[in-house]
DNA sequence: GAACCGTGGGT
DNA sequence: TACCCAAGGTT
């Protein structure tokens, strides 16, 4: 007979092999019962949905580096934080993030919400962020249950339902485990073991402290778990991207609609990305098509980019952007298909 | 519930 | 090359 999952076990196991990162602090201020600061656990948790932790390590010491509390970062210009954004991905968190920033600075004192249920009504915090600062930053005992947790259940318990099917399921699993004790060490102990031992292929079972409680292990079928619904292939778009320079080194840019993909950003006129793209060039000039398009994937499409660059005169007014002379302007503060183009229009 | 929303790394 | 995957949320 199988013994049940203890969170203790896991939460010894944790106590030796915890990740430092740098929105965690040390086992000696945590043992004297210091907590985290709520704003820096909140900013690492957005930044964490749905991208890497290497990924997010740079951004992470950019940003409380530039903006040390949500009250600085709730002052930010909002092109401020989107060009610090850029390159991560998934635009619409950081301007949710900023609007949480802004939430929280005016009507709650600079101060995040001690309750699941409050933070989960600011902007950009669902139920796996809210849940993870309750636990992280104020050691309440919340589920957390995210991509990590999911598997980990699914495999605990052998769970063979698909994803997001099973969800619910899952989410009852992780619940009945959540201990009283220590509740911000174990969520981020099960997302840990989820990161490094439990993982999506070859899972490091043999170093497992749950192994002994694991179904799939005795089934055979952990690294199988858990299923999920195949996803739909993703078609191809076509688009045109209009790099305008001006004599003086200018760059012609235009601020994209804060809905939709790239959603805030700053990028270069272009024609819309369908099957059929339409000329859309942003002011009268000639144009060069680059010998080489740009491509880049999202989320759900392939697009490939032609790129069409022109040097145009001092007194020329554009129809559609703005000049923005070159300190004004980084290449950085591009999203990436955005960077891509630049790339090849300067021959790098 | 399904679609939408980025990016970089691994296999 | 193509697909999968990552500390999801919003509409």
């Amino acid at each position: 007979m199988r013994e049940a999952a203890r969170a203790e076990d896991l939460l010894e196991w944790y106590d030796r092999h915890a990740r430092d990162l740098p929105w965690r602090i040390g086992p000696r201020a945590r043992a004297a019962g210091v907590r985290p600061d709520p704003y820096r656990v909140w900013l690492s948790e957005i930044m964490l949905q749905q991208t890497t932790v290497p990924a997010v390590k740079p951004y992470f010491e950019a940003f409380t580096a530039r903006w040390p509390t949500v009250s600085d970062l709730a002052a930010a210009e909002d092109a401020d934080v989107m060009a610090a954004w850029a390159g991560l991905g998934y635009y619409a968190r950081a301007r949710n993030l900023l609007k949480c920033a802004r939430v929280v600075a005016s009507e709650h004192g600079g101060v995040f919400p001690d309750s699941q249920e409050a933070l989960l009504q600011l902007p950009g915090v669902g139920p796996y962020t809210a849940g993870a600062v309750a636990a992280i930053a104020y050691d309440l005992p919340a589920t957390v249950v995210d991509g990590n947790v999911e598997r980990v259940m699914a495999r605990l318990h052998d769970e063979h339902t698909p994803l997001p099917d099973a969800k619910p399921v899952l989410t009852g699993y992780a619940a009945a485990l959540t201990p009283d004790e220590r509740p911000g060490c174990y969520a981020q102990a099960v997302m840990d073991l989820g990161a490094t031992i439990c993982t999506p292929r070859n899972p490091a079972c043999g170093l497992c402290p749950w192994r002994p409680s694991c179904a799939a292990w005795d089934a055979g079928t952990a690294a199988e778990l858990p299923k999920k619904v195949p996803k739909k292939r993703k078609p191809v778009r076509l688009g045109i991207a209009y790099l305008a320079r001006r004599v003086d080194g200018a760059w012609l840019l235009e601020r994209r609609p804060d809905k939709g993909l790239l959603g805030g950003m700053l990028g270069w006129p272009g024609s819309e990305w369908n099957e059929a793209p339409e000329e859309a060039p942003p002011i009268r000039a000639e144009w060069k098509t680059l010998p080489e398009e740009a491509r880049h994937t999202f989320t759900h499409f392939h697009l490939r980019l032609t790129v069409k660059t022109a040097l145009v005169p001092m007194e020329r007014v554009p129809s559609r952007g703005e000049f923005v002379e070159l300190p004004a302007f980084s290449p950085s503060d591009l999203p990436t298909v955005m960077r891509k183009a630049f790339d090849l229009a300067r021959g790098s």
